[in-house]
Formats: C-alpha cells, sequence, structure tokens
DNA sequence: CATGTATATGCGTATAGATGTATATATTGG
DNA sequence: CCAATATATACATCTATACGCATATACATG
C-alpha cells in the first residue's frame, strides 16, 4: 500500500472536496463557492486527488467537471479489510484473544 | 470523518510501523530494529498514531508494547463503504449510469 | 479577432512536519 | 541507592506543503 490516497485525503480542505463530490460531477467553480479558500488552491488540491487516483476530470466546454473514481476507494477498502480478515482469523482460532482487542471487562 | 486517521497513515515510515504491526503486539525496540530510523523517531510515530486512535499501548516491564486498534480501521471501512453504497445506489436506479464510473468501452 | 469566463500554474511566503542528537523519565536487577 | 535498559521528549534544522496573488492557457461568443 502506498501512503499517496492517505496524503491525498489527509488535508482537510481536499476531504472536503471528496466529500462534496459525493453527488456527483462538479465543476471548480461550484467547489470554490463550498470552500473558504481561493480557486488556485482547489485547482491545486484537484490535482493531488487526481495523481492519486481519486478523481477523475473530464473537460465540458470551458469547465472542467471533476468526479469520484470509484476504483480509488474499492483499492482502500480491501486494505482495510486486509486487517480485519487478519483480526478475524485470529479470534477464530483463540477465543480467549478477545482481550487482546476489547478493553477488560469489569 | 476528520483527517486525522488519515494524516497518520499519509507518512511512509508510520504506514510502515502499522504493517509490522498486522501480526501483534510490538516493542518500539522491536520496531526501530526493522526501520532505517532513530528510536526517538518511531517513538514520536508511535504517539502519533496512538492520538490518531490506530494503536493502543500496554506497558510490559520497562517495555510497552503497542498493537493495532480495529476499532480504527473499522472506522475507516464504513467511511469508504459510505461511497459504494451511494454508487451501487445510483447504479440501482440508472443503468445507464455505468458511464459514469467506468471507461468508455470502444 | 476581441472580450469574457473558467481553470491551471509560477512565484514568494508562512507554517507544519520529519529527523537526529542529546537528555529526561521510567523500570529492573544488584 | 546505583547502573543498565527501554522509551519519551525538548531542541534545532531541514524539507515539504498550503496559501494567495498574479498571470498564463483554454474555450466560447459576438
Amino acid at each position: 500500500m502506498d501512503t499517496q490516497i492517505f496524503h491525498a485525503l489527509a488535508d482537510p480542505a481536499r476531504l472536503r472536496i471528496v466529500e462534496a463530490m459525493r453527488t456527483g460531477e462538479h465543476a471548480v467553480n461550484d467547489i470554490v463557492e463550498r470552500m473558504d479558500i481561493h480557486q488556485s488552491g482547489v485547482s491545486r488540491h484537484l490535482r493531488i486527488l487526481a495523481e492519486a487516483g481519486i478523481v477523475q476530470m473530464r473537460p465540458d466546454g470551458q469547465r472542467r467537471l471533476y468526479s469520484l473514481r470509484p476504483e480509488a476507494f474499492d483499492r482502500l477498502e480491501a486494505w482495510v479489510q486486509g486487517y480485519r480478515r487478519h483480526w478475524e482469523a485470529r479470534l477464530d482460532r483463540f477465543g480467549a484473544a478477545l482481550e487482546t482487542h476489547k478493553d477488560k471487562k469489569p
């Protein structure tokens, strides 16, 4: 796993952009209006998100429509699930190992 | 969703530490031996990972045993799945909307 | 072609973050 | 209590990066 996707999502402004794009395609100016940073900053953030594979761009006249790339989220989900599967396997083999992951019961 | 967990995983050294801890608890020096950074750096990285809720610490004599916290991965997985569910809902409603997420077929 | 609109980028600056060194704080054993 | 071991932290430094401003580029329209 590369850190690039985490780095891209680690900036508050970029995460806000990603959350805003849940609803579909957005032009750059649409995003600028929802944020409190300059248009140049939004463009730079979008470039970083694109380089990380999180967004894609489609030209539409003089505008550029950005949208999320599900593949990026698939990769992230697969990575996270690798850890879950690991723990589940351990729990299957050692019931008592629950103590490893839960707070002690009073 | 807060950026803290992404920020914690965005550093290559910290991600290596997390990956190394897949196999269970590790003392600080165990991790230092596997990395090419100084012990002070490892301690700092572990603090950041702990503050992000990714690792927990358990004293064992003069050593501190660190391990991963599955809850952090659960939260991350839930966040990612929020996006997947969103797209799946859209795909259910609009079959043609496949174009939104896949490269155009030749 | 000229003008307006939308987006990207070079530049300077300010701030955050990663690192090593040295030192402080536990904890153990004698 | 003293020495050794394990870990954390203060400090200085170096690098990365986020930001706004100004400007460049691309497209549309008259």
